[in-house]
DNA sequence: GTCGTAGGCGTACGCCATACACCTACAAGG
DNA sequence: CCTTGTAGGTGTATGGCGTACGCCTACGAC
């Protein structure tokens, strides 16, 4: 019967992700999403809960942008490839909202869409109880640990040059290894790794 | 020549622990550390440059408690799994500090050290150029990953119990899965998927 | 036109990190 | 033993944050 509502949860989502784009994850207040939106502070208030609820709005928005149907007639490892990296190139064209992910990956439709597509590609493929728990948790773990990895290292990839101009001295494995990695695009090393997880799956001791 | 210290970056990494093991890890703050040493909050500011270089202090102080000595007749699997297991073990002493390690993995000299061990093993199983990069970032992927799955998780498992939970009809993979979920404890999970890891580096194309 | 609901906003409070200026405890030099 | 300069410890102040609360008012329903 009042006044109408004039902001949706998206919009809101959006304009919290623009502050975050531009301003890197520390310039999110509630004081600058107000004013991105031209609304005051406190306007704020009338859709959202708190701080916490409109980080989850952000991360649910990056997520949703991550397509979930998989060829069915494609061989199950490259499914979970498919499903892996969507989620990665989503995040990729947002760095700043990693930190965030990493808080609020459980609380969106969004994010239990996902879950469940993964869960379904290995049921599919024969996974069952603990195996198929194992499975997923390893797979979510390598995901959520390259995405921050790769975005929140030692400033997102400088640091990998710092660690190569270490005195070799005292870190000779490391600061070789650091020389070899600025040749590989993060994509390909990410790429690879989630292989080596998909062959452990393929080729233990509980195949199928 | 002036009046001597009275607080090392030892007791104040384990003063700001006890804090964080106390108060979770929004209980960090200058104020509260500052108490803890029966201080003022600015008398640490002549010990550390700001908060952030004390959350270093933090997360150094629980890597260092990681041994990284392995037996070297042992399989190069195990001696990683020591390797990864031991930080495991340490960082579960603490959960809170999860967050904080999250984004201060790199800049201690524990770190670098743990790493330089990690390299060391994988370069005596024959590892080395892209291979050791991209399997070294896939051990460390899944490491970090796991952590923050664990301890961060919807309040830290009993999130599992909710999505166990959910309407079958929406997510049945989902819900079935989290129910299976709740009788693996997570030292197991854990384990159990670091050995598909490891089994993908072992019988992969590119092995030795 | 009237009215009640709910949108939008201003103010204020308590927290935070931290810059700065001050006092003072103390070791070194006499 | 006394002086002195350095650096430790502290109090105060600033500017940011999230958000509780209360006010005004635009608007749909009657």
């Amino acid at each position: 019967m009042p006044r109408p509502r004039s902001l949706t949860h998206d919009q809101i989502a959006a304009a919290a992700l623009a502050v975050i784009d531009r301003d890197g994850p520390a310039g999110l207040s509630m004081r600058a999403v107000g004013s991105e939106l031209r609304m005051s502070t406190m306007a704020l208030y009338r859709y959202v809960r708190d701080r916490e609820q409109l980080e989850g709005l952000v991360v649910a928005g990056v997520l949703a942008s991550a397509e979930l149907a998989t060829p069915p007639e494609a061989p199950w490892t490259e499914r979970l490839t498919l499903l892996v990296e969507r989620v990665r190139a989503a995040v990729a064209a947002h760095p700043s909202v990693v930190p965030l992910l990493l808080l609020h990956r459980h609380d969106s439709a969004a994010s239990l869409a996902w879950g469940e597509a993964m869960l379904g590609v290995l049921t599919e493929a024969g996974f069952s109880g603990v195996q198929r728990v194992v499975a997923f948790r390893a797979l979510l773990s390598y995901l959520i640990g390259a995405l921050q990895v790769e975005h929140l290292g030692p400033l997102s990839g400088t640091g990998t040059v710092a660690i190569a101009g270490l005195p070799s001295a005292d870190y000779p494995h490391l600061a070789a290894t650091a020389r070899d990695a600025r040749s590989v695009p993060p994509e390909q090393e990410f790429g690879q790794g989630l292989a080596i997880l998909l062959r452990g799956l393929e080729c233990g001791p509980q195949p199928r």
